[in-house]
DNA sequence: CTTCGCCCTTGATACAAATCAAGGTTTTTC
DNA sequence: GAAAAACCTTGATTTGTATCAAGGGCGAAG
């Protein structure tokens, strides 16, 4: 029932650089979900050689800027990001969130410059996949290149799934929509499922909902009276995920 | 002034199966936007040997289906394709058009099962090319490998385009950029770029906008008045190429 | 060439979410 | 630890687009 006590994030920062024990893709937590994959492992050691892990970004901080130079794609190893763009009259729009073992990054590869700008949510450490260096080791590597392919892929129907959201869902399914996916994500790397802290604040919500921040809000206050959800700040208990489910018309 | 004149198709349909003189990706007036693209010409040689011809298919005939197996993605050679997903309630989302010389199929990658359907608008020939072959060949090839990533990653951020688009933009600014869109992608193909015929309904635009046939409808009625743009049925011509740029806030 | 069906357009009304407004709470900053 | 700033919630009102309704036109089919 009560919620509201830790504060503590969900995935412990590794310690910054204190070279005595060294992480690496063989060793990582996350490396069922993220890109070593479906490597062998002599691969994934030379996959290893070519990550870059660097000391946590802060929140608030960017990873990236729409416009940079896209030199590389990261993986999130913990904390979590926004992806946003901004139109010609200034207006910003998030794209997506992501959260530990996913990649981002991919939009900049078409034009060799970043179409997103990337934001820390929250103390955030990610390992920096040169592009270059990943498209050699692919070339040599067929199941690094497919799976590549498939991560992309992946980043596609997510997009499309969005965009069906967007295109005629009410607010009440949108919202539903996103935490259902933040609960399977949060599945998918061994977390509770129905028990969360949201990283992002509830303009980000609105912003990449499609919604205004008070109908985010609104929608929340909703989904608690039909006990379905609590919720308190931004920690989200889920009382009832067919309930929620039931809300959501999911493409 | 009188756009009423032709229904012809702006692009030719080549002769189905005249064997006599052969399409290849060598001389397809297509290759300088499609798949080829910054192949070496023994290079495009290798690529067309993969590529299947089939004949072309009929206005309303898919291409292939939502969950079915997936093998090949698809060149557009003549014609134009939507494709489009369907919500677990059975609402159908329209979730892109594509023209000669543009890839589709993608979204299948990821799970091996083409996550959308696509159905020709009009009569359509494609190229077909096997997905286990284009691997094997970009792992040869690096330049192909980077360009189908360059493919892949163009899809993201314009689905991230589409995505901003229905996120906030009025009905006005989702027409405006729908008619840009289309008119840069005639122009790419050395089309006009201020005359051309929508292969698509109304409904099918209104649905991959997110919005009724019925608003779809006022909006072009209103660019009329305001004389950015004649329309007559499916011809349309701009005539206010910067007046329409001012109504869409791009992303 | 005519009929039927689908698509498109226009108008009147209804409604969901945006906007405007204000007060409360958490987080950041100094 | 206090002040400031940013964020969140709730209420009242407005508004853009959906929905309902109906008539016209084009294209497919015979």
């Amino acid at each position: 029932m009560d919620i509201t006590t830790t504060g503590k994030t969900q995935e412990q920062i590794s310690k910054p650089c204190s070279h005595d024990y060294k992480i690496n893709c063989g060793n990582c937590r996350l490396n069922s979900i993220c890109l070593p994959l479906a490597l062998e492992s002599e691969d994934v050691e030379q996959l290893d050689e070519i990550v870059q892990r660097s000391k946590p970004i802060q929140k608030g901080r960017f990873l990236y800027h729409e416009g940079d130079e896209f030199q590389s794609v990261f993986a999130v190893r913990s904390g979590a990001l926004k992806a946003f763009r901004t139109t010609d009259s200034g207006r910003e729009q998030v794209t997506g969130f992501y959260f530990p073992g996913e990649i981002l990054g991919m939009d900049g590869i078409s034009n060799n410059l970043h179409a997103s700008s990337a934001q820390a949510l929250e103390t955030t450490a990610v390992c920096e996949i040169p592009f270059n260096s990943l498209e050699k080791l692919s070339a040599l590597m067929p199941s690094l290149q497919r799976h590549f392919f498939q991560i992309m892929s992946r980043e596609i129907t997510e997009d499309q799934q969005l965009i069906t959201l967007l295109s005629k869902n009410s607010a009440e399914e949108r919202v539903a929509a996103l935490i259902l996916s933040i609960s399977s994500r949060n599945a998918r790397r061994k977390l509770s499922a129905t028990r969360f802290r949201l990283p992002m604040s509830r303009i980000d919500i609105g912003n990449y909902l499609g919604l205004t921040v008070e109908t985010v809000s609104r929608v929340f206050s909703r989904m608690q009276k039909l006990n379905f959800l609590q919720v308190n700040n931004k920690e989200i208990e889920i009382m009832d995920l067919d309930g929620i489910r039931s809300l959501a018309d999911i493409a």
